[in-house]
DNA sequence: ATAGCAAAATAAGTTCAGCCGATAAAAATA
DNA sequence: TATTTTTATCGGCTGAACTTATTTTGCTAT
């Protein structure tokens, strides 16, 4: 058994297929489905079921395929053991981050990071926390960045900041007197939310203690982004929540219509996540160094209430 | 990078002796010391110091060491779960065992258990706690008996029995007239103890809660053996403590002897542990599936405090 | 110091594993 | 059935891993 061998078992669990797996691993397909079939020889067991279209993986291959990642990962963390002591910070290195924070979060650190880790090539996607978690999984992300927590085995959580939800309430709006407001004064109903998928349309539900199954009502125009959320809340169709962060790029006409929570505010917990393997461990170290230090400034909010942003159903 | 040229690594990293090693790997010196080598130039680090006499380990070599084995040990599984998903439960196994459980628990699961998994070759070694430790680590033990709460990383614990001391209190001794004895009457000074680096002889320094660098006086005649132990407390030179199966094989008259702390009495814990990495976790759960059954008919007591079998300096 | 010895490195030659290109077989699609 | 896509098989080549023989290195004892 070869590393070789098990890296060509997992190419070709990913791409279910024999010649293209044989592509991305640069070899001709011929080479591959020998070494697959070694391995296959050498095990005692079919992993593959290639009379199924596209391939499928048998019982006992999953496990292989799941065995197999864990001993490539633990081969691969053997590199980084060498750089860690040679103090070497670089390579690429795969950040995944969700919508509601990419644009708020990342001008505030790239900068800063690139700078101080110039051999370091980021390499950043925009994904949901779904998303993000299974490319952690299976190793084609190297951190993430979510709202926690999410209590998922094989992935370890490191708080990064702690972001309140803030109202924003247009003028003619029942709540537009308060000088605070309450979770408790909140109607789901009444609340413009982001399109489905998103964590932090999640926490909302899960904020206004919804039961299960809920259906927003009326009108199912739902968005990606924040600003058409309160360009919808300024035509009077309700009001809406939004990040902490988020606020910040108002204008200064919009900031009036923001409404704070009373503390203890509820907030989203925002993390950096990464596979328990620890895989550029130091990497992930510095990159939350680098955002820990540049957020304390700008977002030190303690007396908050952490919102789950997983859905209950 | 192979997964030979790391085993080569770590036979090497064990006999300090690129001769050795290569003897023990069944191949030439120069085949391993050029693998070795292949290795150390694709890190761009040295494992080892060779100018050094024993072979020595670099800083990184020690790192590159441990996460080499890590490696290994998740190749080996591979096969674990080819032979679960079989059914097979075979193969050598090799089990550690502390001397004061051997010779009580040993003859009542041997034989169900060599019934039961004939496909099995158990290989059992009799060694105190701390090489129990060692070579669950580094690999030479699949798994150990020993007295717990260790709570050492790496090491699972999986609790099989728990018990309880006995008195062993001769005739005219202060004790002797008690029907049941407390931790509170026992003085150190007066109780017979196994030689050192016994792990129930440090549980009863424990219960008997001495000082620290406590040295027991007047003599230092201390054996291995129980045998020995009553043998000299009936000769007047004190009482001494016995674990409760040690107990079942007294004749009659020496049960007279016998005094039973009141509960909940102090007792040791004796588990099955193994390391995390779970390797041939099929057999492991067997074998504490065999012993668990039969001790829960032998032994089976509720009302103890555990000892901890760790010396505290 | 230096001779002797044990152990690691180097050199040269052999074998076999892994790879490629070409082709055949099998399965899916039309 | 013909066509296309995909996997398996075959023959040949290259280099990696291994062997034996030899040299070098470093420790130890005279």
């Amino acid at each position: 058994m070869t590393i070789t061998q098990l890296q060509y078992v997992l190419a070709v669990a990913e791409y279910r297929n024999f010649t293209l797996a044989a592509e991305k691993s640069f070899v001709t397909q011929p080479t591959l489905s020998m070494q697959v079939q070694k391995l296959e020889d050498e095990l005692d067991v079919l992993i593959f079921d290639r009379g199924k279209k596209p391939i499928a993986i048998t019982e006992v291959g999953k496990k292989i395929v799941a065995q197999a990642q864990n001993i490539v990962n633990e081969a691969h963390r053997i590199k980084d053991v060498v750089d860690q002591e040679k103090g070497f910070i670089g390579g690429d290195f795969k950040l995944g981050i969700i919508p509601t924070v990419m644009p708020t979060l990342l001008p505030m650190f790239l900068k800063t990071f690139i700078n101080r880790y110039p051999k370091v090539n980021l390499i950043i996607k925009e994904q949901n926390t779904e998303s993000l978690i299974r490319n952690l999984q299976d190793g084609h992300l190297d951190a993430a960045i979510a709202a926690t927590p999410l209590e998922i085995e094989y992935i370890r959580e490191r708080p990064l900041y702690y972001e309140p939800f803030v109202g924003y309430v247009p003028k003619n709006h029942r709540l537009a007197k308060a000088q605070k407001i309450n979770p408790k004064d909140l109607d789901i109903n009444d609340i413009l939310l982001l399109r489905d998928g998103h964590c932090f349309r999640e926490g909302i539900i899960n904020l206004c203690e919804v039961p299960q199954n809920f259906e927003n009502a009326n009108f199912h125009l739902q968005s990606g982004s924040f600003e058409t959320l309160v360009n919808l809340a300024d035509e009077g169709l309700g009001m809406t929540l939004l990040p902490f962060l988020n606020t910040l790029v108002l204008d200064d006409e919009k900031k009036k219509n923001l409404r704070y929570f009373e503390n203890p505010s509820p907030a989203r917990e925002v993390s950096l996540i990464y596979h328990k393997s620890e895989l550029k461990i130091q990497i992930t170290e510095a990159l939350k160094d680098v955002i820990s230090a540049i957020v304390r400034g700008a977002i030190a909010f303690q007396d908050v209430k952490i919102i789950s942003p997983i859905s209950k159903n």
